[in-house]
DNA sequence: CAGTGGTCTAGACCACGAA
DNA sequence: TCGTGGTCTAGACCACTGT
């Protein structure tokens, strides 16, 4: 056998990859249940549950408990702009964009109000964002302004605000400078289920911090992004000469 | 018991994790046998290992087959500047930083010719860099430039232009700009050897596209950078008023 | 309730690393 | 060669989702 065969479970995460990718398997599908494939292909239900993890770490397949093993929709990559802060008006264009947007005011928790540079306790405006895509969800953001450059109507449904939320676009006023943390690490449990990926998934999350010129912070947001699903461009024009120090 | 009792996967997870970040087992340590510790926490070898995949996934501990599982050393993040394309001089400073590049001259393949838009099997000079920090690798780069625009001396040692390949840097001439695409995602099968991370783990990866004012290309590269090593950061300067058109 | 995935066991055998 | 982790089995039982 050829060396895609070192082991049975990557054998079988090849080929049920190959049957996906190719069409075989229709996104949305549900597989046959695991018990069903094992027998399939001949191995313990233990060594299938393995390839199927191998494909739900690329995000090829969702499961869900009691339900089945489910074909996740197209890999569409979707577009994050850095810098801008908003997903590109080609993907922001999508037809099926629910957005969830819950606003509360907290007192500033310890992160939260070193993120902000804002005492620890002081009123603090939270946003959660959760936004899907039909059925499956796309991202999530908590987003933490003061409250004093909240702009109106930013829970209006239909408003042009509401929508910049979803799309974890810039919320106050313009920002002088965006500085942009960027990781990539396993989701939390919280992020996990809400994402509807398995722990075992990957997530870009981005801590995005929004100055003014006089250095005030005007907002702090983390996203979660699920890794399979979401680039994330940043462009830098314009190069100082601090490399040629090098030289 | 308490909810991180929910299996006893997690459970153990959590008290090696413990035992871990308190520094009652030191970084470079390695753990007892997986038999030991099945036996030690009264499970199978088969839970043990899952809960070693946990902290695996979590970077806090490195499996090597055939030796054992080793505490990772600790978990200082490395910082990625984007748009400048080096690790900034803090931690560029760090004593123990060794670098390999190899240079080779491939005709480019399709991927590579269109990253760089010349012709397919056109000459393209290739560097593939390793960076190591003592014996634990760092990260690895594959970098695409056209032959003319390689710098002397890029493979001297001592070199700044080998050092500043070890640290992912640019290594053309002055660009107009740097168009990052960064994504995060499981290893492949060579990176996860190369990085010596279990394929259960995450990388960051930054796709880095250097051109000139004319939009000539200058520089493609690959990273890939231990998700739970590595933050890049990304700055954003000047916003322009795009966003003010969705008032 | 039946059917599904989630967790776990107590082994077996293979592949790797170091002596 | 020996001890290690890597793969795999053939079950058992629990937890979740739908009817």
């Amino acid at each position: 056998m050829n060396d895609a065969t070192r082991s049975r479970r990557h054998a079988i995460a090849d080929d049920l990859r190959q049957r996906i990718t190719t069409g075989r398997i229709l996104p949305g599908a549900r597989l046959p249940s695991e018990t069903d494939l094992a027998d399939r292909y001949q191995v313990s239900t233990a060594t299938l549950r393995n390839a199927l993890a191998i494909l739900q770490g690329e995000g090829l397949v969702e499961k869900i408990h009691g339900k089945g093993n489910y074909v996740r929709s197209p890999r569409r990559k979707i577009m994050y702009v850095g810098g801008w802060g908003i997903l590109d008006p080609w993907t922001a264009a999508e037809p099926a964009l629910r957005v969830t947007v819950r606003r509360s005011t907290i007192q500033a928790p310890v992160d939260v109000a070193a993120s902000l540079k804002v005492p620890v306790g002081s009123p603090v405006a939270e946003f959660n964002c959760l936004s899907h895509e039909g059925d499956s969800p796309h991202g999530l953001a908590r987003i933490h302004m003061p409250p004093d450059l909240v702009p109106a109507g930013v829970l209006d449904n239909g408003s042009a605000w509401r929508e910049a939320a979803g799309r974890f676009a810039l919320l106050g006023p313009q920002p002088a400078a965006v500085r942009e943390t960027v990781c990539a690490r396993p989701p939390t449990p919280e992020e996990a289920s809400a994402l509807r990926i398995g722990s075992a998934s990957v997530v870009l999350s981005i801590h995005r911090i929004a100055t003014d010129s006089a250095g005030r912070i005007l907002e702090a947001a983390h996203l979660a992004l699920p890794g399979d699903r979401f680039n994330a461009v940043f462009t830098t024009h314009h190069m100082t000469d601090e490399r040629q120090a090098r030289a």
